[in-house]
DNA sequence: AGGTGTGAAAGATTTCACAGCC
DNA sequence: GGCTGTGAAATCTTTCACACCT
C-alpha cells in the first residue's frame, strides 16, 4: 500500500497534523527504549501505554505516515524508529547555537538530550565579554560579536535563546538576519519574527500558572477551601502585601 | 454581570476551556507590562498583539471569565490583571519544591519568574548527600530523606522534578505519596500518577525535534534540497555512522 | 483470534461577522 | 464611530467501532 491512488487525498499527502507531529518525538523515545532492550515488535496498545497516549490516537497518528504496521502482529520497532526519525528530519545533522550562557544556557549546553539524535551544539554565545573563552560543556563561550560569522560558517538554522527577556528580541533579530529560521525561546517574551521563521516557546512560569489554576480548582471543590485558607496563612514574613514586588513574570 | 441567569449554561459556568487557561498567563504578562507603564485601558486589538494572538481569540477567551470590558473603550488594565490573577489562583501563596539540583535545577531556582506571582520556592532537594547544605539561590540544598517532612511542613502541593530521567518516577511517587498534587516534570520520561494528580511536562528535546520537522520541510520545499545536502556533508568527525551513539532522547 | 488502518461521529478550538452598547 | 461579546460556521483533534489483513 505504498503505491499511489489510495483514499488519501493527494493534495495533502505530506500534510501531517501539528498535533501528530508534536507526539512523534514521544513515540520515538518509547521506541528507542524498546530498541535498546532488543524488543523486535510492539503493538499499538503497548507502545501507546509507554508513550502515555491511547492506542486509537497512536494508530491514527501513524496512519498519516503510512502503513508501517502488520495486522495481527504490530509494528517492527527498528523500522518505525527509522521512519519516524526520517519524518522528523533527525537523520540529518542540525547544528544549533545557544545564546545566553547563564544558569539556564549552561544547563541546556550540558543537557544530554540536546546532543543526541542529530542535534549538535555548534557554539555557545554570550554578550558578556568577561565570559568569552570560558569552557562550558566542553565548548568555549564566544562573544556576541561573532554571532553572524558562527551562524554562517556552521550553516546553523536553529537558534536557542536563553537570555534575559530584555535581550531576547534583539538576539532574535540578529539570528534571523544571519539566516536562522527556527528559534526555541526560553526568555519570557513574545518574539516577533518575519513569515517563514518558526518560534517555539518554553516558558516555566506559564506552566506553573497553569498548574496553579488546576490546583486551585481542586482545593476549592474537593476540600471546601480549607487547605487554600491554611496555605494563605502561611505567607512568609516580608511579603504580606497583595502584590509581590518582584520582576514581571 | 456577576449575577446569575445569563446566557451561559449554568452547568459549566466554571468550565474554562484548557486552551484558554493556557493563554491566560500570556495575557497576564502583557497586562503587567502595561500596568507598569501606567497604561489605564487597552483594546482587544492592542492586547492581542502584545500577547501574540489575534483579537477574536482574546475576546472569546475573556468572555469565559465574564464581561470585563467596556464597549467602545476596551479593558481596564488593573481590573483585568486582578481578575486573571484570581482566576489563575495567583492571589494565594503556592509553595513549590524543586527536586534535583543539577544544572537545570539550579537554573530554575535562580529563575526570577519562579519567585514572582505567588510562587515561592519552599525548598531545594537533591539526592546527593555531598551537596546537602550548599547554598543555591539563597536556599540550602536539602537531602531527599527530608522530602516528606518538607512537603508536610510547608503544605507544598506543587513539585518540580529536574532529576535525571532514571530517578524521576521514584521522586514522583514520593512527592505524590507525601501530598503533592501538581507536578512540573523536566525529566524526559512519561510519569505515571494516580487520578487527581496533574502533570505538565517541559521537554527540551521534543521542542527541538518539532522545530527540526518544520525546518526540514522548508529546506525540502523551498530550496530544492540543496541546503539539506550541504548540511548533511558537515557532520563532525567521529559521528559518521547513521545512529549517533548518545544517551536515549 | 489478534491487531492494524480508517471512515464516521463526537468534541474542542479557532475564526467570522455582526448585533449591541458606550 | 469604535470596540466588546457572542452565536454560528469552519477547522482541527480525538474517539469510536469495525472492516480487513495475517
Amino acid at each position: 500500500m505504498a503505491t499511489g491512488r489510495t483514499h488519501r487525498p493527494a493534495t495533502r499527502s505530506r500534510g501531517i497534523p501539528e498535533a501528530t507531529v508534536a507526539r512523534l518525538p514521544l513515540y520515538l523515545r518509547a521506541l528507542t527504549a524498546l530498541s535498546e532492550r532488543s524488543v523486535p515488535t510492539v503493538s499499538s496498545e503497548e507502545l501507546a501505554t509507554a508513550a502515555g497516549v491511547n492506542s486509537a490516537k497512536l494508530r491514527k497518528d501513524f496512519s498519516y505516515l503510512g502503513s508501517y504496521g502488520t495486522r495481527g502482529v504490530g509494528y517492527d520497532v527498528e523500522y518505525l524508529v527509522y521512519q519516524i526519525s526520517r519524518e522528523l528530519g533527525l537523520t540529518q545533522d542540525w547544528p544549533v547555537v545557544i545564546v545566553g550562557i547563564g544558569n539556564l544556557g549552561a544547563a541546556l549546553a550540558n543537557y544530554g538530550g540536546f546532543a543526541s539524535r542529530g542535534f549538535r551544539v555548534a557554539a555557545l554565545i554570550d554578550a558578556d565579554a568577561a565570559q568569552a573563552g570560558k569552557m562550558v560543556a566542553g565548548l568555549p563561550i564566544r562573544h556576541t560579536d561573532e554571532l553572524e560569522s558562527i551562524i554562517a560558517d556552521n550553516l546553523v538554522s536553529i537558534g536557542v535563546i536563553a537570555t534575559p527577556a530584555g535581550a531576547a528580541q534583539e538576539v532574535c533579530d540578529r539570528l534571523v538576519a544571519a539566516g536562522v529560521t527556527s528559534i526555541l525561546n526560553f526568555a519570557p517574551t513574545v518574539l516577533s519574527v518575519p513569515d517563514g521563521v518558526d518560534v517555539r516557546k518554553v516558558d516555566l512560569s506559564i506552566e506553573l500558572q497553569i498548574l496553579a489554576f488546576h490546583e486551585q480548582r481542586k482545593a476549592g471543590e474537593e476540600l471546601g477551601e480549607a487547605v487554600a485558607t491554611a496555605r494563605k496563612a502561611v505567607k512568609r514574613p516580608g511579603s504580606d502585601g497583595d502584590v509581590p514586588a518582584v520582576m514581571p513574570v
